[in-house]
DNA sequence: AATTCGATGTCCGAAAACGGCGAGCGTCCG
DNA sequence: CGGACGCTCGCCGTTTTCGGACATCGAATT
């Protein structure tokens, strides 16, 4: 039996899914990959794992929390479990590339998969894929939107200045990032 | 969870299958479609709805049971469920063609897959798809293999003497077995 | 009388398409 | 010359699509 409990923050709508006592998914209300809430589900949101998932996700977003400590589920390929795996193990604060994510996931060479296995990645936030850009330091894609992979960066402090004041630009994103790293 | 059991007959070994309090599946062991048993499945002969299986199977293939009185959860798509129900309804001592099959289970036409939805069966013997045999009276196929479905259809006495005879031949069965209808 | 053909639901394997990439060139401009 | 762009092409797991194969049978052709 599934659980569910919907949350909103600055960053907008979150909902959260749980199976048994484990987190399986934290997605972005609407969001590109995100399922559809199913009528089998059950709204719990006084469920203790869903309860807390929300409570660090708030302090998380105050600035107040820089990692989780949550019981995780999330379903995938073996491939996908490896690189949300290498995913979780990027600091907070800092950035990977969908290169070198392959390579620690032990696939070196298959960036593009790498990419698409994040864009997979059920635990937004939780399992942090903000994180991983392109090689050029360009923000690629982000399944609540660009935007809202922009402001977790800015949060964590993971993004030049300039980039800031750009990001929304004319598309120069990109270089300003390179430049200033 | 998945529970089961298996048990030896005069035909072969046979094993079922429960989830929760109903019967899921019973399969001739090594059969056609049948899964092999999983090691997440509990070996769990005691189990009642499991033992109460054994004991009906058994009184059957002694001849002194014609129908069975078990709770039945059989997985399948919607038309696989249409067909077996209605193979459910043939009565003992009885067959029925492929194409009336189909007819009755709301698909007149579909005889071919109506043979794939009998193929499909998960309950072998409670659901009694050895009545079904092709138009011409053949028995083209069971799970179990044809010899099984010969010797069900004997114990039930739906077979000619000289089918019975000849059945195992060079493939003149279905030719005698039209002629003695 | 023997053969071909079409209709039908499901499963399974193969093949193609599809991405939150990245490196390599060629071009174009200072 | 040197750098910034833009384009193309290879890379690779996953997803989707597609084509057969089946526990058939009746009608229409040879």
């Amino acid at each position: 039996m599934i659980r569910y409990a919907r949350f909103v923050t600055p960053l907008g709508t979150l909902f959260a899914t749980a199976v048994g006592e484990a987190i399986t998914g934290l997605y972005f209300e609407h969001g590109c990959h995100a399922p559809a809430i199913d009528p089998s589900w059950k709204a719990d949101p006084g469920f203790a794992p869903l309860r807390e998932c929300a409570r660090e996700i708030g302090e998380y977003l105050e600035g107040v929390r820089r990692q989780f400590d949550l019981p995780l589920a999330p379903h995938g390929t073996e491939f996908q479990r490896r690189v949300w795996i290498e995913i979780a193990r990027i600091p907070f604060g800092e950035t990977l590339t969908y290169g070198e994510l392959a390579a620690r996931a032990g696939a070196p060479g298959a960036a593009r998969a790498a990419g698409a296995a994040t864009g997979r990645n059920p635990l937004s936030i939780i399992v942090p894929c903000h994180r991983v850009v392109g090689s050029d330091g360009s923000l690629t894609g982000y399944a609540g939107g660009i935007e809202r992979k922009t402001r977790l960066l800015r949060l964590e402090g993971a993004l030049p200045r300039q980039a800031e004041l750009i990001a929304h630009g004319d598309g120069a994103s990109a270089a300003v990032a390179r430049g200033a790293a």
